[in-house]
DNA sequence: TGTACATCAGTGAACGCGCGTTCACTGATGTAC
DNA sequence: TGTACATCAGTGAACGCGCGTTCACTGATGTAC
């Protein structure tokens, strides 16, 4: 079988490792160095360019997969439970942040700070992600009278929150009340949907 | 009068400006190099040491300022307008962003990507806003029964809905329907406050 | 199965370059008398 | 006001270093017969 290949995907994987690793400490993505990353990884420079052209491409394929993954999951919570999504959604997120931290990490800062062709991939997902949320909701019993400008402004919404939550939870890391940050965006997602609840489409200008 | 001084102000200006403008379009603050904002200074690398120690000093120098400035402005105009607080906000934030768009860059993006210090400080300052909010949101009448907690919840995603705008704002730039993104704001802040009025302190889930 | 050749992941030397930082300096501005 | 000295923002040469990228290579894995 592929031996050959499966050793080069070890490889390419050591090399995406190698610079969540190094971006963790540092200065993000825009600090790592092809030669660093390289040696991190157990390779010698020349040998990268074996699995991408340059250290951008690298930033793009970790971005997708990150995006990618944690779309799917997400979804996929909303649909196996309609009620209790709320919490049910915070909750995965924590685990997604908790399982692969450095993947949320790398989505988290270079989502603002990153190169201009990682922002845009990244841009891309998560307005993916709104449009997939705010056709979930669209079932929902609350929101059957709602247009669906007003459903993708409120999915924004909930999506911007939680995100705040994974870059607050990144980077307070270990020592801070981990458990009240989870308990600030439960509450904050449930003042949302209150408000989304007595939103009224046609006038939304009821407080000034 | 201090002419020699006056000459080292502009210089050290001329600094700050390189370095957000090379910034602008390049890989954010952890890419630029000593020598090249130097340069675009009109300065010989050697000068730099007259004004900081190094790059750092100068992003923590950029990133208070830019705080500073804006978290007045700010508060200013929630204490001049307290009806329309809302709209009169977002216009005051909009007007930021147009009037010093490389400072609000800044903040935007190395608020999650920058180096550690520099993270460090955005967040500081960006918690204390949330306060100051907090603490104006405890004088409206519709809030005078909500517990400090759930005004700091309340206050955290205000601006937090806020800096999505300012990063949406920036990252768009010119050509994508501007008016469509501050109306979504704004919509937005004014379904926050209508779940705010209907939030009930005492037991929050409502809604699973 | 065994042999001869092809592929290609990883090697190692070499290159020119921009980097941060050092040092001794220059000359305009500021100060003391 | 004029002179003699001090300050210090900006200069310019020099340093050692890690960088990205090139090139020719090695040797294990894969393929054809």
């Amino acid at each position: 079988m592929a031996l050959r290949e499966e050793k080069k995907l070890q490889t390419r994987q050591a090399l995406i490792d190698a610079a969540l690793s190094l971006m963790h400490n540092g200065a993000g993505f825009s600090g790592l160095s092809l030669r660093e990353v390289s040696r991190v990884a157990g390779l010698v420079p020349t040998g990268f360019y074996r699995h991408f052209p340059d250290l951008d491409a690298l930033g793009l394929e970790i971005a997708l997969e990150a995006c990618q993954t944690l779309r799917k999951l997400m979804r996929s919570v909303r649909a196996g439970a309609v009620t209790g999504a709320i919490s049910e959604s915070v909750q995965t997120m924590v685990a997604f942040i908790d399982n692969k931290p450095l993947y949320m990490e790398f989505l988290a800062r270079e989502r603002a700070g990153g190169p201009p062709s990682v922002r845009n991939v990244i841009h891309t997902e998560i307005r993916q992600f709104v449009l997939e949320l705010s056709e979930d909701l669209k079932s929902w019993p609350a929101f059957q009278s709602h247009p669906d400008d007003d459903l993708y402004m409120l999915a924004d919404l909930v999506v911007n929150t939680v995100i705040h939550l994974a870059l607050d939870l990144l980077a307070l890391e270990q020592q801070e009340p981990r458990e009240e940050l989870i308990n600030r965006t439960t509450k904050q997602l449930r003042l949302i949907m209150l408000g989304a609840i007595a939103w009224r489409p046609e006038k939304g200008a009821i407080l000034a």
